[in-house]
DNA sequence: GGTGTTATCTAAACACCGTCCAGATCGGAC
DNA sequence: GTCCGATCTGGACGGTGTTTAGATAACACC
């Protein structure tokens, strides 16, 4: 037996425990919530003892990095696949706060977790803004495109930051109870996302010509 | 002893127990962050045994419930402070934006204390929407008077939760590494934190002569 | 003023947590 | 086939939230 043997019960020292191990915290996530992802239960979801993890992560702290990465990547795929939706600008960015607003209601745990990395280490993950497709510089991205080359680069910037604390702030406040009332009102959670995100970015700021 | 001995070392039976757990938590959080925030240390902080913080608060999140009713009063004076500041709705929103971003800067443990709270309950604190005083109402009261009597209670509604969404979403992201750079290219945090602001919230949504 | 009631506090215990250590186990290189 | 190094286990340590039983002291009442 051994190397053959594919799919046993533990193919191999244990099989890929690192990549086992990010799942089963992202199915505790799912199953329980953020207040059950404890490194113990992690380790028992994936069968192997409470040790076993720190031969894969240094701490607690690197397997929640390990979990909130995949949470990014999935957060980035979900914008991308809205990003020729809308005719104008306006459209298209409350196309993609829609999107973002949206992973965080189906995902709650997941993006509690990414951000509260991301807050622990007071920045967002490496890279966001310099990788093609990350989420950030898509929504940068698109700002560009639509400004023109005559808009300084540091509106651009401001523009897509404001766009992304909006955004995540809708994120986390989406659900609150207070809200219920107008959601319904209005038809609807995505209706209100909608109403919300109407009010919210003032894009007309980076065009050349102030009709003002 | 006893009635008389105003400030003695244990003044009551132990003294006003519940004012001095909260007060030992907001210490213990300015001085070491939330994660130090255990209820042991609290009751150690206070100088009382583990388990007498239970004759105040039914659990933990009891007790930072109370802490965070604080943070969250607090929060509403220093909002009540610029509230004359600010000629047009612009700037003002602004002014009241800059004030809700650096009170989360001069607390940050606090604040996160409370929205994490908000977050657990998926709601922000009771009556919130309702007392005068709170920063909401402060926020929604602002936009109505500008807006006039003409716009529907619907939209004021919308532009005050985009409003705080937003500023929300700056409060946690502003000291984020990555924003280092540009906010040192435009010469300090706070001309940072107005860049942003002046790209989010299209007040004149609100305006009844949509010279669009 | 003594007495009983009730709120308050302590000490000890429980289960769980993150983390480290010594030793067992096993894959792969020589 | 033997050794090495990576991987995993069992057990331990200190810390956590919470509960229980029992001590203590303020207060109401006679």
């Amino acid at each position: 037996m051994s190397t053959a043997a594919v799919a046993d019960t533990r193919p191999y020292h244990h099989g890929d425990l690192r990549r086992a191990l990010v799942d089963a915290a992202a199915r505790i996530l799912e199953r329980e919530g953020p207040s059950a992802l404890s490194l113990r239960a992690v380790a028992r979801e994936a069968g192997v003892s409470p040790a076993a993890p720190y031969h894969h992560f240094k701490d607690k702290n690197e397997l929640l990095e390990a979990v909130a990465h995949v949470g990014w990547e999935a957060l980035g795929e979900a914008m991308l696949d809205v990003r020729d939706k809308g005719a104008d600008v306006q459209s298209l960015m409350t196309e993609l706060g829609v999107a973002y607003v949206c992973f965080s209601q189906r995902h709650p745990a997941l993006y509690r977790v990414m951000y509260d990395r991301s807050r622990d280490k007071d920045a967002l993950p490496e890279g966001m803004q310099d990788k093609e497709d990350s989420a950030y510089c898509l929504v940068r991205e698109t700002f560009k495109k639509v400004a023109g080359p005559e808009v300084a680069d540091v509106d651009i910037e401001l523009a897509t930051i404001a766009a992304w604390c909006a955004a995540h702030g809708l994120a986390e406040m989406s659900g609150f109870a207070q809200f219920n009332p107008l959601r319904e009102a209005l038809g609807g959670d995505e209706a209100f996302l909608r109403g919300v995100l109407s009010h919210l970015g003032s894009f007309g700021n980076l065009r050349q010509d102030p009709a003002e």
